[in-house]
DNA sequence: CTCGCGATAATGTATAGACAAAAAGAAATC
DNA sequence: GATTTCTTTTTGTCTATACATTATCGCGAG
């Protein structure tokens, strides 16, 4: 490996790690350059990387900081239904329905987390302007963000999205029938279709959260952008 | 614009358009110090970025190369419904059921295309082991793809994937009840829940091709992955 | 003709230094 | 006290050079 290839893993690590938390400022390249006994070129590469992955903010004269957790940059936004309800200029509610500390093994959905990790099971329903628009069943990782447990939110995604980066995530999207109980929380006759996502979201290796969503048809599209992103450059 | 930038940007932008074709080798970059009149790390720059961001490839003593369109690179595939099929090992058809050229003007469907340029209409059905899958309507850009309106092909879609590299694409995605004739093509009855996808594709700020896919639940599943892409390295 | 091997041409990384640009913070002025 | 101006810190870019790495190409031996 390379040094400044290592320069930028070290940070890399600790800036996913959470070790070095959003808004933290980093070392000068002055200090870096001392630190690794190398030249200024080898350490502004490093962080120019990390600056073009979009994991750090670099400001002349102010410095290096962690970058906060980034909603849009992806290719898919990883919606905040929160904010596009409010973006539609209508009112938004979460209601939840259920809050409970269970151990995977008991979790019943199969993710790849050991049996003996708690975790935070959520579930309850997207309203906008008081009509349900989703239904929603979640995991959280609570040894990973142990915060939630006592955290107070108004909706699980939004409260994530703000405190926890995620570097990887994965998304499965389908179309389904709603299902009885499903149906009757959304107010709907069982059959109406709806657009089902699952997500995974991890933060390096570990899992953060599992939810899977069911949203009314008509009510919700999902927007996808995939070209040069603003985010490379 | 910095220097560096502005090579960068030259070759992108020749990238992109096409004057530089896939395969293709870029000059050294002795002959870019040369030619742009500066240091070989300037060079060097904007070359790694073009490589980091997946637009060429560089191979020690070999040289530059424009990398060819990339189908998995992005961060949700593009999916060949043949290719996924055959996958599953299943045997996949797709059965044409119109094929016209129409003026844009003409065309029943939103698009940011000028009036007259030259579309070819396509639409059919795509079957998995006889079973009807998807239903699928696509309007080509028959100015920018001229060699499609005489191609011929077993799926619209794997032939432009083949093809024609696109630099980007944006998707919405809906669940949504088959209206009479659409239930009728897919073989179920009105109002069946399916995933509804709509794509445009580009190449640079040229429109390459509409695509509204309708899939029957149950049938399909979008898959999708967000993370450090292998093309970014 | 084939295989292996070395020369060579290309990229990959690093160095030390220089100047530019921006912006935060301090000082001077109104 | 508010505004302007200056200083200084920190990043941004570029240069010229050096050496490392590696895959390709051509040549020679078998």
């Amino acid at each position: 490996m390379t040094l400044s290839e290592r320069i930028r893993h070290d940070f890399e690590s600790r800036i996913l790690s959470g070790t070095l938390a959003p808004g933290e400022r980093l070392p000068t390249e002055q200090d870096l350059m001392e630190l690794y006994g190398c030249a200024r070129m080898t350490v502004n590469k490093a962080l120019s990387a990390l600056s073009a992955a979009g994991l750090v903010e670099r400001r002349r004269k102010a410095g290096t900081f962690v970058a906060r957790p980034r909603v849009h940059s992806m290719a898919m936004d990883i919606p905040d239904l929160g904010a596009e309800v409010a973006a539609r200029g209508q009112a938004y509610r979460f209601a939840l329905s259920r809050r409970k500390l269970v151990r995977a093994a008991d979790a019943a959905v199969k993710w790849d987390v050991n049996g003996e990790v708690p975790l935070l099971e959520l579930s309850g329903i997207h309203f906008a302007d008081d009509a349900p628009m989703a239904w929603e069943h979640r995991f959280v990782n609570a040894a990973a963000v142990p915060e939630i447990v006592e955290a107070e939110f108004s909706s699980p995604g939004g409260w994530l999205l703000e405190h926890v980066p995620w570097t990887e995530a994965d998304a499965r999207i389908t179309a389904a029938a709603a299902t009885g109980a499903e149906a009757k929380a959304l107010a709907v006759s069982a059959g109406a279709p709806c657009l089902c996502i699952e997500r995974r979201t991890w933060r390096g290796t570990e899992p953060i959260t599992y939810v899977r969503q069911l949203f009314l048809a008509g009510a919700y599209e999902l927007n996808a952008h995939f070209g040069p992103s603003a985010g490379s450059r």
